[in-house]
Formats: C-alpha cells, sequence, structure tokens
DNA sequence: AATGAATGAGTTTTCATTCAT
DNA sequence: TATGAATGAAAACTCATTCAT
C-alpha cells in the first residue's frame, strides 16, 4: 500500500501515473529550485501540480524522498544533454571545440537556471539526497570525455597547452557559468549594475570564452612558469 | 520600543548590549549558513546564543530582520577584509600581486565560506534582505581598485595583456574559488572523489592560480584573436 | 487545500463534515460573543468545540475568516428569524401587531443576546468582516416590509400618526431593546440597580412598548408641532 | 516603590506626575475606546503617550488597573458634564427643557463616543473595572435630577404625561442615541445606507427628538391604555 | 489511486510584566 | 522616576504526514 518508487508498472492506467509522476517532479523542480527544500511546501507543489497532496506521499513517499526525486530527475536530463552533445560535437579543430563547449555550458545553464539551483541547494545537506541511480562518475561523463579527445589533439596540434588537467579545466567551465547566474542578484547589488540585462549577460559570455581560451594558450602556459 | 541599531551607548552597561546583538549576530550567521533563511529556527538561534528568544525579536524585529542585519555584517566584515588587504598589499610586481590576491581570496573563502553560504541564498530571495548600510559599490571596492592599479602596472611593464576587464576578472577569481567550497559535495560525489580532501583542494587551488594567470599571459591575449 | 464553505457533499460523510464547521461556529459564536475578536482564543475555541486547532485553520483559514463566518452566521439565523415572523404575524389590528413585534424583539433579543454582542463588537472593526452573504438589505427585511404593512394599516384606520418613517422606527425598538441587555453591567452599576433581575426586565419590558406606542398615537404627534 | 494611583503628590515634579498620568490616561482612552481593553496594547498606548512603558506600571499598576483608571477618567468626565448642564438648563417651559436634554445628549454622544465604546466594552467584563470612585448613583445624578424636576412642572402644566417613569425616559434618551453610534457600520451594511452621512445624522437626530416627545404627549398616553 | 479531513509537533510572533540601573 | 533590556507564557499560524473512504 505504500511503494516507494514506482516505474514498473504494468497496469492499464499507467500513462496516467507516469503523468501524475512526470507533472509533480515538474513542479517539485521548479519549486524547490526557487526555496529550496526547506522552503518548498508540499502542499503548494500538490496545487501547482494540480494533484491530491496525497498523491505526492503515494507516489514518492516523503518530501525528502520527493526532492531526492526531483534531483535525480535533474542529473538523468544533464546526462542525456551531455550525451547528446558529445554525440554531435566535433573534436576538430580543437580550439573551435572547446569554445563552442564553453559557449553551449553558459547557454544551457542560463536557459536551464533551476537545475543549478536545485543542485546547489542539495550541498547544504551535504549530499545526503544523491542516488547512485542519478549520477554519472565523471569518467563516464561524455562532455569530460569529448573534452579529453578535443585536448589531445589539440596539444598535438600545438593549439593547446600540454599538461592541462581536463577536469579541473571542466570545472573552471562549470564554476566561471554558473556563478554568474546564482549570484546575479546579490552581486548585481554590490556592483550596483543589472548583471541580468542582456547586454550584461552577452559581455559575461564574451569574457569568459576568451578567458578560458586565454589560459589553454601555449605561450600562455610558458609564462606562468 | 523598537531599537535599530545601536553604536552611540555611552552607558556603562554598553558591553552587555553589544553582546547580545552580537553574540545572536554571531549564531545566526552560522545557522542561516548552514541551514539557510528558511532552514534555520530563531528559536535554536536563541538557543545557542543563550539568549532569550524574545531578546532576537526586541532587537531585530523579525526572522526576516534578523537574516537582513547578518547579511549586513557579512559585508562589512568583507569590507574591512578588503580595506585590510588592499592597504597591506604591494602592487608591483604586478604578477606576483595578482598572484597573490588570487591565492589571499581562495584562502578566505576557504575558511570564511559562511559568508558565501550566507549571500548564495540570499539570491533565492532576489537581494530582497540587502540593505544599503552593508554595500560596497565596486567601484569603491578596495580589492577592485588595488587591481586595477596593478594590473595598470602590469600593462605597462608587458606582464599582463592589455584590454582585460577588471571587473570581470575580479568576478573570475570570486567564482572559481566560491565554486570550489560551494558546490563540492555534489560536485564530489559527480566526481567520486572527495574534493574536500586537503590534497585536493591544495591541487584545486594551484589550478585556479595556473588558469587566472595564465590568462593574463599577453601572449596567450594574441592566441586568443 | 482551503475548502471555502461546502453545502454540496453527497458523499456519506457529509454529516461529519458539516458536524465539524457547524460545531465549530456555535462555539465561536458564544466565545466571540463573550470575549470580542481580540479577547478570544482559536485554542479554546477548538477546545471547547472538541476538534484539532488545525480542522479551524483547515476549514476557516485564519482567526478573522472564523469571526467572518460566524457573524455570517448569525446574520442568516436573523434573517431566518425575521421571516419566519413576518410569515406569522398578522397585520391588524394594527397597533396589536406592531404591540406583539415590539415584544417579539425585546424577548428575542433577551434570549439571544450572544448574536447581538458579536454584531456589536463588529463595530469596533468598522464592518471589515461582514460578507454579502450575510447580509440583508433592510429594503429586503421582512420585518421591515411587515411593519410598513402594519403602519399602513393602522394609518389609514386612524391609529397610527402618518408620516412616521418605518425604519426609523424599527431602529428605535432595536435600539431601545439592545441597549438594555448590552449595557446592563455598567447601567446597573451607575443606577445602583440591579437591571438583570426579572422584575427589572420586566419593568423594562413594559416600559419600552408604552413608550415606542405612545409615540405613534395621532394624538401625540400632533402634539410634536 | 510601586505605588497604586498617586494624587497625593507634594514634590516639586507634581506638575511632570500629573502630565505623565494625564498624557497616559488620554491615549489609553482612545485606545480603549479603538480597540477595547483586550485589543489595546501596553506598548502602544505608552508609545503613542511618548513614555517609557515601565512610566505606566509605575503609575497604573497593570493593564487592568490602566482601565479601570481610564473608565474612572471617563465617568468623572461624564459627570462633570452632566453637572455643568444641570447647573445652566432652564427647567421650563418643560417640553423646550427636555428637548434641550434630547439634543445636548446626541451631540455630546456624537462628539465624546470615545467615553461610549469604553464604556460599553466594561459590559464584557460584567462591571469587573468599575470603581466607587468614578460612579455616580443616579440619585444623585444632576441629569436625572433636571429632568425630574421638569417633568413635575411639566406634568403641572398638563405638557407632559403623568406616571412616566423619569429613569426609564432618560435610559430612553441614552439608548436612542448611543445605539446609533455605536453600530453605525453593522446597521449601514444592513441598511444599505450611510448612516455617517451628514444628513443621516441629522435625520436620526430629529426623528429622535420627535419620537421622545411624542411619546411624552398626554393625549398618547391616554390612547396606550 | 484519488480525495477531503484530520492531527500533532513545531515555528514565528506577541504581549504583559519585571529587572537593573 | 525614567529607561533599555530581559523574560516566560501564550497566541496565531504552519507544515509534514496520516486517516478514512
Amino acid at each position: 500500500m505504500k511503494p516507494g518508487k514506482r516505474n514498473d508498472l504494468t497496469t492499464a492506467d499507467r500513462g496516467e501515473v507516469l503523468d501524475t509522476r512526470r507533472i509533480v517532479l515538474d513542479v517539485a523542480r521548479s519549486e524547490f529550485a526557487l526555496k529550496g527544500l526547506a522552503g518548498a511546501r508540499v502542499d503548494e507543489i500538490a496545487d501547482k501540480a494540480g494533484v491530491n497532496k496525497q498523491a505526492i506521499y503515494y507516489h514518492f513517499g516523503n518530501k525528502d524522498d520527493l526532492f531526492r526525486a526531483t534531483l535525480d530527475s535533474c542529473y538523468e536530463d544533464i546526462r542525456a544533454q551531455n550525451k547528446a552533445y558529445a554525440a554531435a560535437a566535433p573534436v576538430t579543430p580543437a580550439r573551435n571545440a572547446v569554445r563552442s563547449l564553453i559557449e553551449h555550458m553558459f547557454d544551457r545553464i542560463e536557459k536551464r537556471s533551476e537545475i543549478v539551483q536545485l543542485i546547489m541547494d542539495e550541498n547544504r545537506y551535504q549530499g545526503r539526497h544523491l542516488t547512485n541511480t542519478g549520477l554519472i562518475s565523471s569518467s563516464d561523463d561524455p562532455l569530460v570525455d569529448h573534452l579529453r579527445a578535443v585536448f589531445k589533439v589539440g596539444e598535438a596540434a600545438g593549439e593547446i597547452a600540454s599538461g592541462i588537467d581536463v577536469e579541473q579545466f571542466f570545472m573552471d567551465i562549470i564554476a566561471l557559468c554558473i556563478f554568474y547566474f546564482s549570484n546575479i542578484y546579490t552581486v548585481s547589488a554590490v556592483m550596483d549594475r543589472d548583471l541580468a540585462a542582456p547586454r550584461a549577460v552577452r559581455a559575461r559570455r564574451r569574457h569568459i570564452v576568451r578567458q578560458l581560451m586565454a589560459s589553454l594558450s601555449p605561450a600562455a602556459s610558458a609564462d606562468v612558469g
């Protein structure tokens, strides 16, 4: 009578069930992103999803598990997008490939900042809601693999400095892109500027690309010594 | 009935009054940092501060205003630290000066991540709790000013590429340093590594310094085209 | 999540639901009448009604809305009683009809002074809790209509002075009856008599009837000039 | 160290003390009138009076005693006004004297409805805050005495029906005048008219005078039989 | 699975009153 | 007396969760 998760239904109304789960997860994602795990309300999620509150408990168990499932679905989305990008993106010319990836990440994060918010909130709980299901180890991550291939080519061609740690560089991309959007209000206030304005966003995008590309330059690398 | 702030007392018991406010703010800072505005409990803050709960309402009005005051005190701290650093740090040699600043910011954020957590949470509320009191516009910010001076010298000496936007570069520093610590749990999980381990932290610190320094190289800048 | 009112249930448990609302309203009526909106306690109402406090919030929203609903139910009762009286009362002979009405109002108010107390308290809040639902405009009021008919007959028969404003006269009845019961303690003190004593009540009733009837006399009216 | 009341000071600052008491009582009167004993706030009274909250406790003991003192001062005012009116008003011609008294009461109550509100609230507490100090027994009441004299004259002159109970008639005046102002919001709502509008007030005043005068007519009295 | 109602433990806030100087 | 600070009890309201149908 109280099933934890449920992706194995075979009954006729499976369609509806999946719909309920899906719509609740969608609403939960935006609510949790907006207000955090502590600030979001089960009542409100139920209302906005147009389902009875009890349905949430039936399908997800409790609030924490709903958060878990929501996080999971975020990671699934991320993985799917990463895979899709890696499958389509050319590896060469190397510098172009890197630049494309940076721009893609920036744009993706700008568009889907909900996911970022949600994941950032999870850090408050020290990763307690992370499941094995949703995670990909970076070794498997299609984007890191892609970048690794690109770097290999680029280093060989002398376009990219050798010795740069791919995972660290990937984190640089993520960090620079995420930070801008997740701290836009406080930084705007401190800087007394509207960082959400389209031209400010474009300027930041341009800068991040240039910054990251410059750091890959073989000449620069020698300079750092 | 409701005292705003109070830095003009001259009576003997000034110590106690300030103590109450101060200790509450200290506790509030760590509680809000740890659990967020929504997750923190006024009761718990009062308990941990060893004061009567009503004392919090007497001194700060309500939970939101307490959060406001706490944010304020964070910004004051930041300002004070920035000012102190800028006053003491040499401008030349330029590359050393930049490197020092980066390392300083990394270390500061590692040590005082509470403040960062608090400010990041405020973005959830769209800057609603920011007061004019606590803020510094970046034009006045001692660190940005310092960096500006360093860049000027560095550009003249041909050590730093010209045309780099100081504020954007400053944001790069902040972004790279903050991201690592504020997302350490989820990134650790995704990467299947313990990013909190001392050697991982050291490695990241080294990388960030190298990354940022490389991006300043005049040679690299030419490379970006 | 928050059910407004609910008079359309068809399920078997309708009884219970209505019971909860009904019993809460009953208790609320006497508590609010006794202590006023400000003085009544939600906790106490819940206790006396034998329901969980949250049930009150579930059904009524908040204390103010509970007061609103209570007021509403009072006005419904009044309307029902007015309608019942008007339906049964003969219009003629006119003076008898008026006398009956006065006595009925006096007796009703003596018996149901709760309602009066409640409505009087609402004046403190400037009618803020009045809803359209509960109200009857006096033009529709069965008692005023009845009185109008009686006056018409009475005037034609020369038993009642012509030119007397029916609504004003109706207010006279209400005022005289209500004042006695709602100010019984202070007036008793000032007069150093016990106005609540049965014989005092009877004397007042007799006086009010005589007073009002006298004022209707055609002869008296001429006297006023 | 905690004096109950205090009207026997002989120190130099007696002036100030009386001022404090006076201003607190004034503010308390309007606050209690507006919000009732339960709804008024000691904090707010202190604030509006511009005195320290503790001063209220020093001078009046507690909230209930403050209410008591406020009630007291209201009754003192009433007595003073009654005495002044009775001293100045002519007894004859009788009907004019009655009419004047009615109009005076109506106008007084319209102007000083605060006092009425306060006293009406006290009925909620069953006269528990009434002190002997503030009260006058009706036998002493200058207005009732005055009215008694007027009736005597009027009866002798055949202008006023004999056998009318003076105290009952006095209550009629009070009831009709007070009811209008103390129930103006709810009655306005029920009647769908604005009873606070100047012309409505004037109409009511005119009606009340006529109503009461008519009831005194010897001819009418015979009619009542 | 869906729904309305219920519930108990919390959570913020209020308020009269007292303390200490 | 005057004042800022403190305090504990209570009050309104919230919220995750469960019940019963």
